[in-house]
This record gives C-alpha cells, sequence and structure tokens, in this order.
DNA sequence: TTTTCTTTTTATCATTTTATTAATAACATA
DNA sequence: TATGTTATTAATAAAATGATAAAAAGAAAA
C-alpha cells in the first residue's frame, strides 16, 4: 500500500488505536528525626514518606502520593522530576522507576495507568516549608509470611493498612500483593508504597542507595538504625560495620551530648 | 462545586487530559540446544529469544520483540498475556514485568509508551509451529565496563547491536542505556533486550528464574552451562553444585552415548 | 581385551568471609 | 569519683567460598 516510511507515516491515523491517559505517583523516602529527642536517648531515626491531602474528588480527603498526569509532549521520566520540582527545591534527586501499575478500574475516574518512582531525599537540604497540604509520614511495617502491615504517622493523623502476599511463583521470591485493609489511602498507593519498601529493602543490600537520604555527617549507629528500620531487623555492630567500612570514611568531628561515648561522625565515600 | 463523589464521576469529563497510547513488548527467553552436536562435542546449551519480522511499517523488514496494543478494558499485564497465547500453546509461563518505556519520539507514528514484560519458557513444551514470521535467536553478550555487544543469530540471520552504558550515580550499579549501533531491530527494543538480560543476570543469583527455561530432565554440565552463558563468566564445577545442590534432585536417568563418564539427569526440586 | 581419552563427580584443603561474644573506651551525670 | 550508657574494637568460632586434585564411568582406539 505505502512505498516508504515517510509515506506511511504522512497517512498514518492515530486515531486508529484505543487511547487512555497516564500519570505518574512518586514515592518520596526520606529519614527523619524522632520527635521524643530525651536525655540519655538516642537520636532515634525514622523512615518517612511525603503524603499530600487531596482536596479534590476522587478520594476528596483521603492521602495519597504526589504526582500528576503525564504531558504529550513530555518523556515518561521528565512527569516525576517536574513533579518532584514543585514539591521540594532540590534537584539532583535519585529517582528510580519502581512499577507500572495497569488494572482497568484502578482510577474511577477512566481508564489511567500509572508508572510509579521511587524518589530518596536527605530532609535536610529541602527549604523548611513544604506544600501545605503535604506531610511526611513515619513508616513502620510489619511484615511475616503472610501480610505487611504499614502503619505511618505524621504527629496528627494515623494511617494503617494492610496488604496479603501469596507467592506467585515457586521459582521467585516475587508475591502478588492484594490490600485487605485500607482506609485513608486514595487509589493503589498502598500497592505502590509496599512495592516501594520491597525494593528498598533488596537494593539496600548490593547498593549504595541509602545514603541518599542521609545527612552529610552521620554516625554509624544512626546508620545502623536506617538500615535495620528498612530491613526490619536487628543487626549485630561489628557485622554491621564491617560491611559498610568500606563505604564511609572516619571525620574527626564527634557527637557530644549523650551522656555516654561520643560517637565519631563520619562521612558517605564518595 | 460536588458534593459527593458520586456525583463528581457522574459529571467527570474525560475528555479532560491528554490521552496516549499503549503498548507491551515481550522479552520471551529460552535455552536452545546447540545446531553442531558432533561427537565427543558436548550437547551445547544456548540463550535464545523470539523475535518477529516486521511485515508492514513503520520499521518494515526489520526485527521487533513480539508485542501489540493494550486494549481500553483490558489489565496492563493481560496484554502480554494475550500475546504470548497467540504466539504459544503453553499457558503457565513465568511473566514478569520489566520496565516502562516513554520517551516522547520512541514511536514515530504517534506518542506511544510501552510497559515490557519478559517471559521465561520452556521451549520443550512449545507445539513445534511457530507463527510464519517468528523466529528463535540465539544471544551473545559481550560486556565491559563501558559497553554492552549484543549479538543475535537464527542461523540465517544476523543481528548486532551495541550499547553504551554510563553510570547513573555513584550509589548504585545503575546504567543510563543508550543504542550506539543498531541496524536491524525495531523501535528502542535494543534497551529492551539489554533491559531484560541484565534483570535476569541480577535475579538467577537469588532466584530459581532459570528453571522456567530448563527442560524436565537436565545434566548438571547443561545447568551450569545455563548459568556461564547469562552470567557471561565460568563457574568452577564444585562452587557451582554446591550453589544448585539443595535446587535440584538427582534422578536415577542417566545421560550416556557422550564418549566418556555419563551424566546423572537431575530434575528441580520443587 | 586392554589402554587411552574425556568428562562427570566427589574429596580435600586453604582461604576468606561471616557470626557471636566479650572486652575496652569515653563521656555525662549523680 | 563511681556509675550508667553507648561506641568501638578484639578475639574467637563457625560457615561459606576458592582452588586443586583425585576417582569414576563410559566410548573409542590399539
Amino acid at each position: 500500500m505505502y512505498n516508504s516510511e515517510e509515506e506511511f507515516l504522512k497517512h498514518y491515523d492515530s486515531s486508529n488505536f484505543e487511547k487512555l491517559s497516564m500519570t505518574t505517583d512518586i514515592l518520596i523516602f526520606s529519614i527523619s528525626d524522632s520527635p521524643t529527642n530525651n536525655y540519655r536517648k538516642l537520636n532515634e531515626k525514622l523512615f518517612s514518606v511525603l503524603l499530600v491531602k487531596r482536596d479534590t474528588y476522587p478520594f476528596k480527603d483521603k492521602w495519597c502520593l504526589p504526582g500528576g498526569f503525564i504531558k504529550i509532549d513530555e518523556d515518561l521520566e521528565d512527569a516525576p522530576k517536574r513533579i518532584l520540582a514543585n514539591e521540594t527545591n532540590i534537584h539532583d534527586i535519585y529517582l528510580e522507576q519502581l512499577y507500572t501499575f495497569g488494572a482497568v478500574n484502578r482510577d474511577p475516574r477512566m481508564r489511567i495507568v500509572s508508572t510509579s518512582y521511587m524518589a530518596l531525599i536527605d530532609k535536610n537540604r529541602l527549604s523548611d516549608k513544604l506544600n501545605s497540604n503535604a506531610s511526611w509520614f513515619n513508616i513502620n511495617v510489619m511484615e511475616d509470611e503472610k501480610e505487611i502491615s504499614v502503619y505511618l504517622e505524621n504527629g496528627t493523623e494515623e494511617i494503617k493498612f494492610k496488604i496479603k502476599k501469596t507467592l506467585k511463583e515457586k521459582t521467585t521470591d516475587r508475591y502478588k500483593f492484594e490490600v485487605i485493609e485500607n482506609d485513608k489511602l486514595a487509589f493503589d498507593h498502598p500497592l505502590v508504597i509496599v512495592s516501594g519498601i520491597e525494593r528498598l529493602k533488596n537494593k539496600i543490600g548490593y547498593t549504595d542507595i541509602v545514603f541518599n537520604m542521609m545527612p552529610e555527617y552521620f554516625t554509624l549507629g544512626e546508620l545502623q538504625q536506617v538500615y535495620e528500620i528498612i530491613l526490619g531487623k536487628k543487626l549485630l555492630d561489628p557485622a554491621f560495620r564491617r560491611i559498610i567500612s568500606d563505604k564511609v570514611v572516619k571525620t574527626d568531628k564527634k557527637q557530644t551530648g549523650g551522656g555516654h561515648r561520643p560517637s565519631y561522625l563520619f562521612k558517605y565515600k564518595q
């Protein structure tokens, strides 16, 4: 019918195929300091995620991940970058594509497929003011063979949800996730959050991505806490130090005032 | 403006947002036997991918991955299942989402975002006849710090492409891939193939997915060959046997006729 | 029939890595 | 000055890994 690619494209009718909308959802993870900073209580580090309260339908007054529509003339990965720039003042943010969710009825408005991204940031680099409807939620995860329970709190509100996991194949560690309890999170965002936590848990073992969330100077105790929160288990001090010893450099700074032997501050070895 | 979610949805105008088309591309990997099966030459195992020759524009006469458009009323992951069913006669195929590619100009026709999937199958379960324009290509990969060269051949045709890799962040093992040589593959499919190989290379170490490509009975030498092809390096026999010893069961069957000590046949320990 | 060849399979030992326990160090407070 | 607390390191045991070599079993050649 056509004799060349040029000719074909000239006559191509793009309405031949069904069209849909795409959005992106961004899991922005960071590390927070515990609000209770008592005497003789370690400056506890917490793992947190940024959520936004919806002020319009659908899911009005529920919390969701920052996100938005992909523009027709915008590369897919430029959308999360644009939204991140809108939520923060930082430019060089660690960003990684997570998963694309595309169940037919995942959005009540219409058919929308959403590609989720995970961003890791050091909160200390943020200018203080967040967008008015955004808030950091500390993350607590309880996981066993069958379920993942996630508890989020920001000092005022609490969000809980539970996810059932069933092994997809005997040959993998892959699970099928299904939301079985959720009252305060919009869309399929519980799934996105859990996917991100799983990804991070997996990658913390063979990459250095965790340092994207750490401040410039930190103690090994703090770093170990972050590993422990994300992995959901306690680590032995000497083992942990062996593992990260070649990733960090000791500085001559010390963190005093803890009522005990002060710890040296370390930096990430670039 | 609206007093309830129902009311909002009733009046929702889905033409508010820009729409695009979505496709899926499926990397179907398997293991092939070497065509040269000489005396005293091990029955060599090769790693292969299924490609389809395009008979229409765009990219007429180029090779591409099996794929197609996502239907408006079809779950995202049902599309690759539908296409797999069309290409094979097998039902329970290992399928895993790989990555969503969404550069604005990745398709010359119009804006198309594509979610790629990786499928692993045991060729022995296929009925012999493939679709007429489909063909298995054996894969050879040469990788160093800066580049990945992939060489595909199906006995008749050869396809070569080269990809430059640059480290994205110092904190990860993540690379940015850029196609620098490619003459016979359509779209951004070189990127999809390389992403899949990297995923497989990574996952072979901590999952059992490789057994989805193995026949029911295999020798440890054959299994080791498959590991070696995918990892791109030689493994020591005793080390390999230690690693996989708890994943396989020895049967009382032997593979004789090799002019040397026969090897036992093993099965995957389900 | 015997020897040679090849590859499979197992054994052995050295080395490295990881796990566990315990000891020592340093600061803040009573 | 003694005590509590956490940081840091030392020391040892256990496990995993790496590397080499030896034994086993069949096919083919002498």
